[in-house]
Order: C-alpha cells, then sequence, then structure tokens
RNA sequence: GGAGGGAUCGCACAGUGGCCGAGUGCGCCCGCCUGCUAAGCGGGUGGGGGGCCAACGCCCCCUCGCGGGUUCGAAUCCCGCUCCCUCCGCCA
C-alpha cells in the first residue's frame, strides 16, 4: 500500500512512478475521494468534539441534581439547564450519524482503491513491457558442452527411476509429482543443504503453518491480486501458502519492532501451493510449474536507508547457493512491466537448463520497500522514545523445488544416463556420488 | 468436540453508565538531592488520524482484543467474532 501521505503531497511523483510501471492505478480517484473524505472527517469531528463536551457538563449537572445536599433552586437550576443540553446533544448525535456513516464508507472506498496500486518502481529499473526489456546483469559459468544430445529432466527422471509424473497425476491430478528413492531423498539433501548454507550466512532459521487466515494474504499483498493463484480451504477460511513469504510477512504484523531489532534475517522452509490457474498450457512437461512445490525462502526486515544494499546481498545470498551448487545462472534485473505488485525492484536468477536448453527462473529477490510493511503494520524505532517508522521488507527464493532439481539433473548428467551428484551435496548423501 | 474463565497505556493489576478525555504499582526517561551506589523527592512516559504553523509548536478526533447494538452519553450493559488460559473428551 502506498502511502496516503505521499500521494497527497507529491501527487505527480506517483503517477510517473506509475506511468513507468504501465499502471492504469486509479491515482485521480484517489485524490478525489482523499479530498472529499477530509472534508467530511472535519466536520465529524468538530461535531463530537462539541458533543464530547456536553457530555462532561450533563455528567456534572447530573450529579448537582442527584446531590440532596444542594439547595432545591440550584437543583431545579441545574435539571433546566440539563435538558436543554440533553436535546442540543441528542440533534448533534444525529446528525453524526449519517456524517460518520459517510466518512467511514469513503474511507472503505480509499482503502479499497488504495489496495489496487502497486508498489512504485525504483528509479534503477529499466522501463519496459515484458520480458524483452529485462536486463541481464551478469553470468556466472558457462552452459556445459555434452558430446551427446542431453536429455530433459523428465526423460533422466523417469530413466533413473526418481521421478514419477503418473504417479503424481493418479494421486492428485497434472502438474503433481512424486519422488522415489534417490529423488525423493535428493530434495530432502538440496532443503537441508539451503538451510544450512543460509543460516551459515545469517539468516534464523524459521519454521511456519502453511495455512494461513485471509487477513494474511490481505496483509501480503496478495489478496486481492491474486485470489485466482492460491488455493483456499472454504471450510474453515484458511488459504494455503503460495509461498514463506506470506508467513514471513505476517510473522512481525502490527509490530513496533524495538531498537537494535533490525535487521533481521529469516529463512524458512516450507511448502508452497499454487493453482497456476493462468499459467494455460505452458511448462506442461516435466515438473517446471507444478501445484504444490517445496521452497527455502529469505526474508529481510531492514531500515529503509539500508534496502537498496540488501537486495543485492540478498541476490548474492541466492547466487552463492547456486555457485555452491555448479549450476550456471545469470541474474536479471526485471523491467517496470514486469515488476511483481509488491515489488520496487526485482532480480530474476536464471539457471540454465541443458536438457531443455533455455534459462529457467529459479530465484526471484525483490525489494518491496515499505509498501508491505505499511500494509502490514511493520515498523520499528531506531531508539527509545523515537517515532515508529515502517521497516523495508525483502524477499528473495533461497532455493527453489523442484526447479534446482531439474537444472541438476539436467547440467550433471552424462552419456550414459547417469547422474554426477555436486560434491557439496554428498555429506547429505552418505557420500553417494552419482546415480544411480 | 464439550464446560468454564479471561483480554485495560512496556509489565502487573484497579476500574459494573457521566468526577475515566482511564488510575495505581513496577519499569523507563528528565530534573533535584547525594563522597559513590542505593534510597528519597518532583515531573514525564502508548499508538493512529485530521487541522493550523516558515518553524519550535498548538488544537481536535479516534484508540480499554475486533465488529455491531442500546443510550443524550459505554472500558462499564446487550449481541457476534478472534485469541489466550483451565478442565473433560479425542489424538500423531
Amino acid at each position: 500500500m502506498l502511502s496516503l501521505q505521499l500521494i497527497r503531497e507529491e501527487p505527480e511523483r506517483v503517477r510517473e512512478a506509475l506511468r513507468r510501471r504501465h499502471s492504469d492505478a486509479p491515482l485521480d480517484e484517489v485524490i478525489e475521494l482523499d479530498r472529499e473524505w477530509r472534508r467530511l472527517l472535519h466536520e465529524a469531528e468538530g461535531i463530537r468534539a462539541e458533543r464530547n463536551a456536553l457530555s462532561k457538563e450533563i455528567g456534572q449537572l447530573s450529579r448537582t441534581i442527584n446531590d440532596p445536599e444542594a439547595p432545591a433552586r440550584e437543583r431545579r437550576h441545574a435539571q433546566h439547564r440539563r435538558d436543554d443540553l440533553v436535546a442540543r446533544s441528542t440533534y448533534l448525535s444525529q446528525r453524526l450519524e449519517g456524517l460518520e456513516e459517510q466518512v467511514k464508507e469513503l474511507q472503505r472506498r480509499l482503502d479499497q482503491l488504495l489496495l489496487t496500486i502497486p508498489n512504485l518502481p525504483d528509479d534503477r529499473v529499466p522501463e519496459g513491457e515484458g520480458e524483452p526489456d529485462n536486463v541481464v546483469v551478469r553470468q556466472w559459468g558457462e552452459p556445459p558442452s555434452f558430446d551427446f544430445s542431453p536429455l530433459p529432466h523428465w526423460e533422466l527422471g523417469e530413466r533413473l527411476g526418481i521421478l514419477d509424473l503418473e504417479a503424481g497425476a493418479r494421486l492428485s491430478g497434472s502438474h503433481f509429482y512424486v519422488l522415489k528413492g534417490a529423488g525423493a531423498r535428493l530434495q530432502r539433501a538440496l532443503i537441508q543443504l539451503a538451510l544450512d548454507f543460509h543460516t551459515a550466512r545469517g539468516y534464523q532459521e524459521i519454521y511456519t503453518p502453511a495455512l494461513v487466515r485471509e487477513e494474511c494474504m490481505w496483509r501480503g499483498g496478495w489478496l486481492p491480486t491474486f485470489a485466482g493463484l492460491m488455493y483456499h480451504d472454504a471450510e474453515e477460511d484458511l488459504w494455503l501458502l503460495p509461498t514463506a513469504e506470506v508467513a514471513l510477512t505476517n510473522l512481525h504484523r502490527e509490530e513496533i519492532l524495538p531498537p537494535g531489532t533490525l535487521p533481521c534475517y529469516y529463512v524458512a522452509y516450507t511448502p508452497c501451493f499454487r493453482r497456476e490457474k493462468f499459467a494455460g498450457g505452458r511448462d506442461v512437461r516435466g515438473v517446471k510449474r507444478v501445484h504444490q512445490f517445496e521452497k527455502v525462502e529469505l526474508y529481510k526486515f531492514v531500515e529503509p536507508e539500508r534496502s537498496a544494499e540488501e537486495l543485492e546481498a540478498l541476490v548474492e545470498d541466492a547466487c552463492a547457493l547456486l555457485r555452491a551448487l555448479g549450476i550456471p545462472h545469470r541474474v536479471v534485473l526485471l523491467c517496470t512491466g514486469e515488476l511483481g505488485f509488491n515489488s520496487a525492484m526485482t532480480y530474476d536468477i536464471e539457471a540454465w537448463t541443458p536438457g531443455s536448453g533455455e534459462w529457467l527462473e529459479v530465484s526471484s529477490c525483490s525489494n518491496c520497500t515499505d509498501f508491505q510493511a505499511r500494509r502490514a503494520g511493520i515498523r520499528f524505532r531506531r531508539e527509545k522514545g523515537s517515532r515508529p517508522e515502517f521497516v523495508h521488507t525483502l524477499n528473495g527464493t533461497g532455493l527453489a523445488l523442484p526447479r534446482i532439481l531439474i537444472a541438476l539433473l539436467e547440467n550433471y548428467q552424462r552419456a550414459d544416463g547417469s547422474v554426477a551428484v555436486p560434491e557439496v551435496l554428498r555429506p547429505y548423501l552418505g557420500g553417494l556420488e552419482s546415480l544411480p
């Protein structure tokens, strides 16, 4: 959610930022509603102030009236005065009733509109409409060359007997997968590695529920925009996490973090659920796009002035793990048109997948600035007694399964159909050097 | 799933219709006192929104878990919800 104050004070700056994003957000409507809201609010508060004063006096008069010690004349006087005041107060209350209704309605509409306006892009984000306008900022490793034609992961997986898509479909439908034997173990090893890796780099490990209240989705900025992307349990009205980001944002919802808390780095491993309702026929083969997957997510709460450098550090943390795994990858700065709703600036990290010959997104690291924090009410104090300020939040994929599995299988495959196990993973697999 | 109890300013509590625009203790901050420390004394101490001001500031409104209702007026009465605690049942 954008700051209403910012919209009020620098509407042209906001307008320009939204234009860069190709957003058709109803900015003018917001400005108009805000003006009207404040006008009525002012009026209502004036009336309430008068009524409060009357109430106080009525209270005092009541005491006089009920005081048997008070002279009869004084009590009679008080009674008359009190009757007048009650009449006036009744009138004010009636006027207030309608006004308050209007104020509340305006505020509701204003909030509703504000919730549909995306975050403003950082100045460094290139303007553009779609993927071609993204900018590759760096690359690590060279796509390996093979003296045979490399297989896609679904073929490798089936041949090795570690990936069973048919079984996934039998259990739950298409876009679900089953891992078996070394495959299942490999996935577990990757999770373990990722958690150990990022913990060693200063992130605190967090375990969270995978089902959260609807409120968490609103606060995290996933509702109303992404309602069609998520699973929802109607009976208990709980939502399945599309990403641990939602849980981690809400971890400090409506809190004022005391001095010394920031920066705060979290790493959480959770299952993620996505309906992929809008994915259409894209990525139908293999496990690139599935309804349930595992993910290790990185999350940061930081001081506003540090968020830009923290984003770079976050990307570096995600890249470091890919380097450790020996997977060639590149870092892409998303253009304005590709930015997520909450994000001011996003880097995607794409791994090379020789089997399908493409760069596959395995991480997305975003600086959400104060946008999510404002929505979720997450603030901090610089010092004891100083004014609370909104924190900046950042999130990034620390390890995306099963996509890393894809990259691993396809990069490490050998001519005989076996797959080498990267050095760094072996301790987690009892020293296993190769599949099978 | 059933039966009770609770939610008040960082913490512990007080407060059953108008002197509560919320009090006390602790904690914390400022000052006084004081060889030092402790004690003592005095003052201050949440969050949100709006308005005025060049600024320092000043004023108003909201906030006693959340949302409705009753009333001229609600922390207080009524209804719904959420969370926490205790006991029973069930259970990995």
